[in-house]
This record gives structure tokens, C-alpha cells and sequence, in this order.
DNA sequence: CGACTTGTTGATGTACATCAAGGTACGTGG
DNA sequence: CCACGTACCTTGATGTACATCAACAAGTCG
């Protein structure tokens, strides 16, 4: 499931020629921080779709970047009901959140094949004492995430079935629009209905009713893993507004 | 509603002797943090129920600690329609969100009369320059949040009414345990149901009735502003499980 | 060998009956 | 007056059941 990429350098993406530093979304670095996270990259990790790249109850010695991929980040009650907290793009920063307890309390699972950035996690203090703008911009990525949570709990709790659907449909396609994953407005996503349904806290049966609302109200189209944007002013308004975010964007 | 504190230093608690310091659950800080963080403090802050502290769509030059007293964090959507994402206890920090877009995308406002420790946020930079330990709790400290807002979205999304009132009354329980303000099993909570009601993502009429329900299996109580834990196993046994922390906790 | 059936599986689409939660209304009590 | 309590009816969401459809593997036949 899990293989770690060929350790000859050739093989491995070196941080400064990193595809993710082309995206204009993402801050630049200097040569100084780069240097640090060039050293600070211990591998690089390829997983296929399906993998749990982190699980919930264990402690996990890695923090990742994600390069490519899909993935979610969810949460697995005793009995088995499952909430969706949210997805990761190219660009997201995994495992941070195991530092709070020491293990993770949510799971991460990928959603297609992914390519992985690998930091160990015990060298994480480096970081701290001698890259205080790295430093800052863990925080800022811990809070974004936050904020992110923040959104989703507000759809959960207060939009009706249209609205949250609509909200998040156009959530991830401004977020993979932010790392250039769309084109002609359209991006192919990785998930089925199920996914959405654990994500907003609904049924299937539900999640595919109000769906179906949705594509009849022609602002979007979701058909064959292919999501499409037709129109963006209705879409946004159907999910009552949309989240910005700030460009451009720390990522380490 | 608010009043900067008397500027008198008499008036105001020195760093060395917050009453935070005490709370076995908080982490110990070396004499150099205590110094830093003393210096950092640019005043404390009284406020008065009711207060917002910090509003949604807002830049605020602040940081704070809450010293004393209870808030709210929630966001409200342009309908009216609003959730709360978290209760703020003493020794919880806010105000580090406004990092990411610049203005808040919540609101905090104050549930009882507050005592608040305020921090320049021009000055952030410092702390990270300076003080690796602290920027490192910072981080925590933002992880932590969204790892109780992970664990308020599964209860959103996937639990059923009484095991979302069970949830929350024994976490709000259990973080004011952590800071003594419990005696007995008892706390008295200065919100109303409405405030239940909005954190769970339900109605006001529904949570009185659910309310009723978890009375009548006798694993709690509350009445007149106090909540008393009557059997904690039940009470847990209804939420599904409990959200531990992590002890000693970072909380700047 | 290639073309065609067949069976399987996972995702999607739809029709009920049922139920949990919502909304309105109107009580009480401090 | 505001928070709480409760009754009544409505509705949005669920659960079960089953049909469709595409992808895919195995086997069959020309």
C-alpha cells in the first residue's frame, strides 16, 4: 500500500525545484528557509488510493506535505459512524494535529494515489529554534485548518441539505483552483456520494436527493467523478456565500 | 461594556503571580518565558457580560487570556442564523484566528463578566523570534481548538440529540474541572439553553427536550445556572466516550 | 484469437414508510 | 420580561428496499 519512493536523490523532487513552489497561491521562501527544509525532508512517500496515511488512537513519527493527491481527514465513532472533518489538497500539511495528545485523534486516508513530502517529527523542534517565520507559519496553518473546521461546523449545524451541499462542492473547487488542479471550470474528484454524505453529516439516500436538486438548478453538474462549475454566481449563492483565502499562502 | 483596567500596576496581576500559574493542569514557564511574557502584556481587560469581545469580519490589534469568566465563539450566517463553534474558559487564549485572513471569521463574546490578559498582536513577531517554547505552544494551542471543533463536528454531524447534550455539558464539565471552578461535581454554567441549542445545531425547543430526557436518567442536573454531575459513568456512557487533555497543557 | 455472453461489484438513482427534529403557540415562574 | 417547560402539528432527513448502470473478470463460443 505504503512505498517508500526510491531513495536515490534522482529520484526524489529536490525542495527548491519543488512543483509546489511554482503555484502563485503559496508564499516564496528564502534561500535560508529553503535550506532548512531541504534538510528538514526526510523522503519522499508514494501511497495508493485507499491508504490510511495516519490513524486514529496511534502517534505517527512523520509530519506530511501533501504533493499530489487527494485525501480526508476523518473521525470514527466507537460504533462505526464516521464524520468526514474535511479534505486535503497538494499543498496541505498532515500530522500536526498529533501533537496535542501525542496521537492522532482523527484518521487520514487517501482518497487516489498520492505523492507525500516526509518530515520526522522529532526534528520538528529545529524548526521552531532556528526558523521563527517557519514557526509562524505552522501556527497559521494549524489556525486555517481551524477555520476550515469553523465553516464546516457552521453547514453542519445551521444549512439546510442544498446549502451544505452547494457550500462544499464550491469549497473544494476553489481550493483545488488555488493549487491549478481545474480547468474550463471542471475538476475530477476522487470521491463518490458516500464521502460527501460522511462529510456533511448526512444520509447517502439524502445526500444524492438533495444532489440531484442541485444539478437541476444547472449551476453545477457532477457526473463520472467530473465536477463542473456552470454557473459560479448561482452556485455561491445557493451555498449563501464562500470562503476567501489568503494569497499568497504559507505551506513549508 | 468594556473597561481597560485601571493602569495602575498595583491593580493589575503580575505575570509572576497570575493565578493561572497554580492550576496543576497548566504548564510551568521557565523564568525567561516569564519575563517575555510579562513584557509582552500590554494591560489586562474588563468586561462585561455580553461584551463582544471580538467581532466577525474585524481586525483586532489584540490578543488575549482569559483570566477569569466564560465566552462564546460563534459565527452567525448573513441570515441571521448562528452556531457556536466553542466555549472560552479561563486560561484559553483567543484572538490568534485573526492571523489567517487578516479579520476574524467569528465573533467571541463574553457569557459572564471577564478578567482578560491583552497582548498586542504587532508584537507576535517577537514572541516567535524570541521565544521558540512559546511559538511552539502557540501552535499547540491552535491545534488544540481544532481538535475539540473536530470532535464538536462528529457530535454535530453524526450523534443524535442526547448523546450531543450528554457530549458537550461533560466536556464544558470537565474543562472547568481542569481549572477548579467545579466543586463538588458542580459548576454553574452562565448560559441558557439557547446558547446549548446553538452549539449543537439544533432548536431551542428540541434541546429543552432532550434537556428533560438526560435529566430523567438521573446522570445529571442542571437547574438554576448549575450543572451537577450526579453519575459520571452514565454520563459518559451517554455521550459515547469523552475527549481527554493532555496535562500539563501549554496556555501562554 | 477475438467477440460475445454472463456474473459480480460498487456507485448511483428512486420509492416508499418512518421518525427525529423543527416551528408555533401558549403555558409557568422568578 | 426572560428563561424555561410542554403540547401539537409539520417537515426534513432517515432506512430499507430495489432498480439501473458502468466497469471488470471469467468463461464460452464462433
Amino acid at each position: 500500500m505504503v512505498t517508500a519512493a526510491c531513495p536515490s536523490p534522482a529520484r526524489q523532487v529536490p525542495c527548491g525545484k519543488c512543483p509546489l513552489r511554482a503555484e502563485p497561491s503559496l508564499r516564496d521562501f528564502s534561500q535560508d528557509e529553503l535550506d532548512f527544509i531541504a534538510g528538514f525532508k526526510s523522503g519522499e512517500l508514494t501511497a495508493e488510493a485507499g491508504t490510511t496515511l495516519l490513524m486514529q488512537g496511534t502517534a505517527s513519527a512523520h509530519l506530511y506535505t501533501v504533493l499530489s493527491g487527494w485525501a480526508v481527514r476523518h473521525k470514527t465513532l466507537p460504533d462505526g459512524r464516521r464524520q468526514i472533518l474535511n479534505f486535503v489538497l497538494p499543498a496541505d500539511f498532515i500530522g500536526l494535529q498529533g501533537t496535542v495528545l501525542g496521537e492522532m485523534q482523527h484518521s487520514v486516508e487517501a482518497l487516489s494515489d498520492m505523492v507525500l513530502c516526509v518530515f520526522p517529527r522529532e526534528r520538528l523542534w529545529e524548526l521552531y529554534r532556528g526558523h521563527p517565520s517557519l514557526a509562524f507559519d505552522l501556527t497559521w496553518i494549524a489556525s486555517r485548518e481551524e477555520q476550515m473546521l469553523g465553516e464546516q461546523l457552521v453547514s453542519v449545524g445551521r444549512r439546510n441539505a442544498l446549502e451544505r451541499i452547494a457550500f462544499v462542492l464550491l469549497h473544494l473547487f476553489l481550493r483545488a483552483e488555488q493549487v491549478r488542479m481545474t480547468s474550463e471550470n471542471k475538476v475530477e474528484f476522487p470521491f463518490t456520494q458516500q464521502h460527501l454524505a460522511d462529510a456533511l453529516g448526512m444520509s447517502l439516500v439524502h445526500t444524492n436527493k438533495t444532489l440531484r436538486r442541485l444539478m437541476a438548478s444547472k449551476a453545477a453538474r457532477w457526473k463520472n467523478r467530473t465536477f463542473e462549475v456552470l454557473d459560479r454566481e448561482a452556485l455561491t449563492a445557493l451555498a449563501g456565500y464562500q470562503m476567501k483565502d489568503r494569497q499568497p499562502r504559507p505551506f513549508i
